[in-house]
RNA sequence: GGACCGUUAGCUCAGUUGGCUAGAGCGUUCGCCUCACACGCGAAAGGUCACUGGUUCAAGUCCAGUACGGUCCACCA
């Protein structure tokens, strides 16, 4: 629910020919209600299809009753405490439109412009030096109606002078003082600062006009006029009441022409010292494209400096990430929630607290339909004629000073917020809360909410029409959700506050750290004594797109999940997603489309047209050459403009491949073993590991490590290493050693069908967070297939995978033979180098002749070398050399491998054994290198220097077995 | 203007307190339709870790600066 929505609803309805401003408030939301009910469903859609598990059941909006509810009663609650309240202000008006806007709906843009060089005339006469007038430089000429003083910087020589002074303000007639300020940007042509080339040392004051003047016009108490209206025409209806007879002129003019007419007459009278060009960035409405106005007007502000918010927020930071708090901040004290919040990664603790330590107030209302209508009915009434205790409330009150007084509209004794808005008219506010906190009240009338509305509107007030900002709902989400304020009203809501609030991480964007994140936190702890909505807060990396730019809608560079899954599947869009959330800031993903005609893929391109949108296409020049004609996927659809259509093409990118393969790989993996598993006979015990064979005692130690892995980089949110960890265990480890190396001996040996059958059900779990679907489909197979357990890993039944228990790890995990099959895979690795070296078929076995040390490892590791290397059999090598053999040298010692090729090949054999020779020799000076520097030895840790040693005598027993087998060959 | 992120193999990226010969996937090259998988199996080639300086026995990793690309904030920082 926001201005978005809001944007695109009219620009749909505008297309149909329909203005929101005839067809009504009410009708305007049903129709936004539709378009949001149509959006809901997409969403939804993609999340299910993504297999998010959410519990469907309490899906909510927060424009639903019960977060309207929450809204309201928390609007109720800051309003009584004085922590909500209305004043003039500055804000970004968008004068098309005739809304606000936020800040971040701003956006700024360079434009080439011009300075001109204003003359005000001294109202006493020149100086002794000759000066008669000031000259301000603006961009902004037609603002000069509001001029309220005119600024220079008290560092300036000609402050001394000329500040105390008053210019007589052209046009207006106004006389206004010369002030000192340090905003002031002194003139100086040299700088590599624009604003001082371009600065004339003195500064028109506007604070009616723009937000800088504004801070000055406070600072030096000075008068606010204001002469726009709300299209940003020259006005004398909001505040200007000084209108000269040749300001009468300007009056109803544009800003555009006012801004003319303003340079024209300052031209005619010799007042314009001169004009210069100046490109400068300006604000503009991000829904009309014109530079926004900033404009004064009535807002609601929450007051979210005080210290029971912006405190609350950075007191919630763990204390290793913010030791202490900024001044003015009450310190970290007993409250729950104090110092235990925590951002991962670290560096967002800063993000957070360096917009905590400069928050302004926060503005919530917005001139829009769409949206939470602000729950005050608002009159204006002369102070004569409002009540006693007002009146005396407001004795003494300022202008605009807000007051908050003891309602008279129920003697509930709820609160009521009065203001002068001028010094005999005064502004009466009354909230009212939502029915059923006004149920809750401790008051003596009995008047029902439409009553007490009634009661009012009959007294003159009239609802606010405007809106509140998005965030203000967004910020309760983690208590409207869950029933708050009256779960009672709510039966299916009863407990989970408790159960859910705090919840254990919030997983979000950075761009919304300040946005949702802070008020969520200033809310919750608000409302619920101190309590955090969440504990930690998981900020993820951004895609972008193949060019490194954001996606965005209005871009078109984005994706939508259900194309990725109609191309590559769920799964394999997850588990690619996983591996590139890493703790940097942004990941990029090459966007490519498949046309559906021709079901070619291409590299789209993104064209800015000239209506300021960008599409993508194959891109065609039309023939004419004034234009670029946009053809998508072949079929000309006109120039340009047609953002609103959805590409006929889906979106695809290459990124998802290795998801893909890998949830084949695992659908494949599982397919063999439930073959192998076929028939399989349960045993009586549970295996033990002592009694299985060596692969078995490998694998059940690999998965105990994968377990013990995952659960380190789940803990610190490092999901690219889950993805990894995964990757690496399922595929190399269970596929291509495990599965592989049992072949010849899973169907006779049914302490290894057991294993197999639990490192299979284990995979499935540890796999199922990142690919749910294909490890649920296969649950069943595998749950049947498996036939018993293993000692010492836990795996309990469960009919759903996605309600299985995580694999518990046994805290002694078998090192040695992890160590001890990573020496096999080297020997089997250089075996099968060979192989590949000599194009040996997969299917012919060759001959090792080993001499004992190798014997020994081959005879440990049970039929592993053999299987995996294709060797068939294995020969002491004391049995004699055979004619034809290729040495090797492993661990310092020298076999041979016989039966790869008919007739000996020398040459080949030198070259091989020559280069491994060169790179032992390599390594050797490096590592004597390192033990030759004294500092290394003095000051390494002796077990690393230790290893180095090592190191360098295995090196050098491989060097010498390579030598040796080098001089066989003669 | 400020803050933050990135720059490592042709491409997309890992590399958490500095420490073994800098890794993965894709792509490339060679050999294989080996009875789970060609979305596969085995092997190989490919990197002065953007640049400059510094700290250290030791720097892709820490510090300072430069260049390029990107994101956010912009009254403030």
């Amino acid at each position: 629910a926001g201005i978005a929505t809001q944007t695109v609803v009219e620009k749909r309805l505008l297309s149909q020919g329909v203005k929101r401003l005839e067809m009504g408030r009410h009708a305007f939301v049903a129709r936004a209600q539709e378009w949001k009910d149509e959006y809901e469903r997409v969403i939804l859609d993609q999340l299910a299809a993504m297999g998010a598990s959410t519990d469907n059941a309490r899906t909510r909006f927060t424009m639903d009753e019960m977060c309207a509810t929450a809204v309201r009663h928390a609007f109720f609650r800051f309003f009584e405490d004085g922590l909500i309240y209305r004043g003039k202000r500055l804000v970004n008006w968008d004068p098309v439109t005739r809304t606000a806007l936020a800040d971040d709906e701003v956006e700024m843009e360079e434009v080439e412009g011009h300075m001109w060089y204003l003359r005000y005339p001294l109202v006493d006469g020149p100086l002794p030096d000759g000066t008669a007038h000031v000259t301000v430089a603006t961009t902004r000429p037609e603002t000069m109606l509001g001029d309220t003083a005119v600024a220079v910087n008290p560092d300036d020589p000609r402050a001394a002078d000329l500040v105390g002074r008053t210019v007589r303000l052209p046009i207006v007639d106004r006389e206004i003082p010369i002030v000192a300020d340090d905003y002031v940007v002194m003139a100086d042509p040299e700088s590599s600062d624009a604003k001082a080339q371009y600065a004339s040392g003195f500064l028109k004051v506007t604070p009616a006009h723009d937000t800088n003047d504004w801070e000055i016009g406070l600072r030096h108490e000075l008068p606010v006029i204001n002469v726009m209206g709300p299209d940003g025409s020259i006005s004398d209806e909001y505040g200007w009441d000084d209108v000269s007879a040749d300001a009468r002129a300007f009056v109803g003019l544009s800003r555009e022409d006012a801004r003319a007419a303003v340079v024209d007459w300052f031209e005619e009278r010799d007042l314009l010292e001169q004009t210069r060009d100046y490109t400068h960035s300006v604000g503009h409405s991000y829904r009309s494209h014109v530079p926004i106005e900033p404009w004064l007007s009535d807002q609601w502000y929450v007051a979210v400096t005080d210290d029971r918010l912006r405190g609350s927020a950075i007191r919630a930071q763990v204390p290793d990430q913010v030791p202490e708090v900024p001044d003015g901040v009450a310190p970290r004290g007993e409250t729950p929630g104090d110092g235990e919040m925590r951002f991962y990664p670290d560096r967002y603790a800063r993000t957070y607290l360096a917009w905590h330590e400069n928050i302004r107030d926060w503005c919530i209302s917005r001139q829009l339909w769409w949206g939470h209508q602000i729950p005050v009915w608002l009159r204006l009434v002369p102070l004569a004629e409002a009540d006693e205790h007002i009146r005396s409330a407001l004795d003494g009150a300022e202008v605009d000073e807000a007051v908050l007084v003891q309602s008279s509209w129920t003697d509930a004794g709820a609160a009521h917020l009065v203001r002068l808005v001028t010094a005999n008219e005064v502004e009466e506010a009354v909230c009212i809360p939502p029915r059923s906190t006004l149920a809750r009240l401790d008051r003596t009338d009995d008047k029902t909410e439409t009553e007490l509305i009634d009661t009012l509107e009959s007294a003159g007030y009239e609802r606010d029409p405007d809106v509140l900002d998005t965030w203000f709902s967004s910020g309760l989400w983690p208590l409207s959700t869950m029933g708050w304020p009256w779960p009672e009203d709510y039966p299916e809501t009863i407990g989970l506050l408790d159960s859910f609030n705090p919840t254990s991480v919030l997983s979000t964007a950075r761009e919304i750290i300040t946005l949702w994140v802070s008020r969520m936190v200033m809310f919750n702890r608000y409302f619920l004594d101190g309590r955090l909505p969440f504990d930690d807060v998981f900020i993820h990396a951004m895609v972008q797109d193949g060019h490194g730019q954001k996606m965005s809608k209005s871009l078109g560079n984005g994706v939508d999940p259900r194309d990725i899954i109609f191309s590559h599947g769920a799964d394999a869009m997850r588990f690619a997603l996983v591996q590139m959330t890493t703790d940097t800031q942004d990941v990029r993903m090459p966007v490519e489309m498949v046309c559906p005609h021709t079901g070619e893929t291409f590299v789209p391109e993104f064209i800015t047209t000239s209506a300021g949108h960008v599409v993508a296409a194959p891109i065609q020049k039309s023939p004419g050459g004034d234009g670029e004609m946009v053809s998508v996927y072949g079929e000309v659809t006109g120039l340009a403009d047609v953002t609103d259509e959805r590409p006929l093409a889906r979106n695809t990118s290459s990124k998802f491949d290795l998801g893909r393969n890998f949830a084949n790989k695992v659908w494949n993996a599982t397919r063999f073993a439930l073959r192998r598993l076929d028939g399989a006979q349960a045993p009586a015990q549970p295996v033990d590991l002592a009694d299985a064979a060596f692969i078995d005692r490998w694998i059940i130690a690999r998965l105990q490590q994968t377990v013990a892995d995952l659960n380190t980089a789940i803990a610190g949110y490092q999901f690219n290493i889950v993805a990894d960890t995964l990757y690496d265990f399922v595929w190399h480890d269970v596929c291509d050693r495990y599965l592989e190396a049992v072949k010849p001996t899973v169907d006779d040996d049914p302490n290894q069908q057991v294993v197999l059958g639990v490192v299979l059900d284990s995979v499935l779990r540890l796999m199922h967070p990142v690919m749910p679907f294909v490890t649920e489909t296969l649950w069943p197979s595998v749950s049947a297939a498996r036939p018993g357990d293993v000692a010492g890993v836990d795996t309990p039944a469960a009919d759903i995978l996605a309600a299985a228990s995580w694999p518990t790890v046994d805290d002694a995990i078998d090192d040695a033979s992890i160590a001890t099959f990573d020496r096999a895979f080297a020997l089997i690795g250089q075996i099968r180098a060979l192989r590949a070296e000599r194009n040996v078929k997969p299917r012919q076995d060759v001959t090792l002749h080993v001499p004992d040390g190798m014997a020994a490892l081959i005879d440990e590791t049970g039929g592993v070398i053999q299987t995996l290397a294709g060797v068939g059999s294995v020969v002491p090598i004391m049995q004699g050399r055979p004619d034809v053999a290729s040495p090797l040298a492993f661990e310092g010692e020298e076999a041979l491998v016989s039966g790869l090729v008919d007739e000996a090949d020398l040459d080949a054999e030198r070259t091989r054994l020559t280069k491994l020779i060169e790179s032992k020799q390599k390594q050797i000076g490096g590592f004597r290198g390192k033990l030759g520097n004294e500092g290394y030895v003095n000051n390494a840790p002796e077990a690393m220097v230790q290893e180095t040693r090592d190191l360098l005598a295995a090196a050098e027993a491989d060097l010498a077995a390579a030598q040796a087998a080098l001089d066989g060959l003669d």
